[in-house]
DNA sequence: TAGATTGTTAATCGATTAACAATC
DNA sequence: TAGATTGTTAATCGATTAACAATC
């Protein structure tokens, strides 16, 4: 209850409970329980009263959670109950498609420039409304914009360079989507996006 | 020493062994050590060591490993020693993402077909030389041509549908873009990538 | 009230780390 | 040989689960 120092694997299962809170909103449902969303999760009830027991007391006894409530709990406590800037570096396939992704605006999140190094795309317009700008613009940019989180969609080779400009701008919080483990001071959270790994992790259990 | 039962955790750090000591054999390099591997990927030494003791001794006392030979040796233990077809449905902007990434033909991926369900989508060819399929005939096509892992790039709304659809069909592992927690039988493996989720997991570190 | 479900404690389980003999 | 690093054991640390009093 009120714990400072959370650990971080409970921290990454809240964007979960959130994610699943919102859908079950969406179905006009308006509470749910720790049993309820652990079998839609896997996850066990016991576990969920514990990770959720960190932040504080969100539920009634005999009844269960009320979902709106810990839904805006939850988005207060994971500080998406503000709306942060992200810019996204790499205006590739991937670049794109992170460009024009639905699902970030209601979950916190908007695209607030993208940058790439190709000539022929820069000043192109994005079907968002975003203009491509030149990366050699990327370090004055976000530090004139106090961007606080970065999304790397570059090809591996430009990945720690691409990293650590942003860092040097006082970028704290990256998404590298590179297939690279960077190198960032202990300062920067780096969460890693690899679909190759996961692929793999999943091969494992195949014959 | 060759258990069964290694732990999924344990699993799960091996593709990034593997991707780290590709990174280094493309760097020329041809020997490291658990202490190099650990720096590099923010992991104690220790813990390699142990990862991979549960699945043989691949280094020399005093020396440390070679590289060729231990990335040889996981990608077996991984079994990406071969190529795994891939099926993708969702020809989005994030399913063209996929159908193009360079970063599966030389990590034991292929994707072999993608489908879609916009009848304008469907026919159409894609730059690597895929035609889009139609979705109605998913089922039928991942049965015949035997396929065993799947790639979800549907919105969300779609995405539970498609996953029973490819399991019904054979399908036993899934990476699944859409921002959903899947169900699934427990003989179907399951990865999520959601990138609103890693975002949010990293602004909880953020004022 | 009776039934249900929370929040929390204590027990269990599992993963990480430290340490070191073995040995290249 | 001397130095380095593995593979492994045992100790530590941390996370999950089971159980239940509290209470809605």
């Amino acid at each position: 209850m009120g714990d400072r120092q959370v650990p971080d694997i409970v921290v990454g299962r809240l964007p979960i409970y959130l994610r699943a809170l919102t859908f079950l909103k969406a179905d006009n449902r308006e509470i749910t329980s720790s049993q309820e969303l652990g079998d839609r999760l896997g996850i066990s009830s016991a576990q969920i009263r514990k990770d959720l027991s960190h932040f504080g007391e969100f539920g009634k006894q005999g009844t269960g959670y009320e979902i709106r409530y810990l839904e805006d709990n939850l988005r207060e406590i994971l500080h998406v109950d503000r709306m942060w800037d992200v810019v996204l570096v790499g205006a590739g396939d991937l670049g794109n498609a992170l460009a024009s992704y639905k699902g970030f605006a209601d979950r916190g999140f908007r695209v607030a420039a993208v940058f790439d190094a190709a000539p022929e795309k820069v000043g192109q317009k994005l079907p968002g409304g975003l203009v491509i700008e030149d990366v050699n613009t990327l370090e004055t940019r976000v530090r004139e914009a106090g961007w606080k989180i970065g999304i790397i969609a570059v090809p591996a080779d430009a990945a720690q360079k691409v990293a650590s400009t942003l860092i040097g701008a006082g970028v704290v919080a990256l998404l590298n989507y590179a297939p690279i483990s960077l190198i960032a001071p202990s300062t920067v959270r780096v969460e890693q996006i690899d679909p190759t790994v996961h692929l793999q992790h999943l091969t494992y259990y195949l014959g």
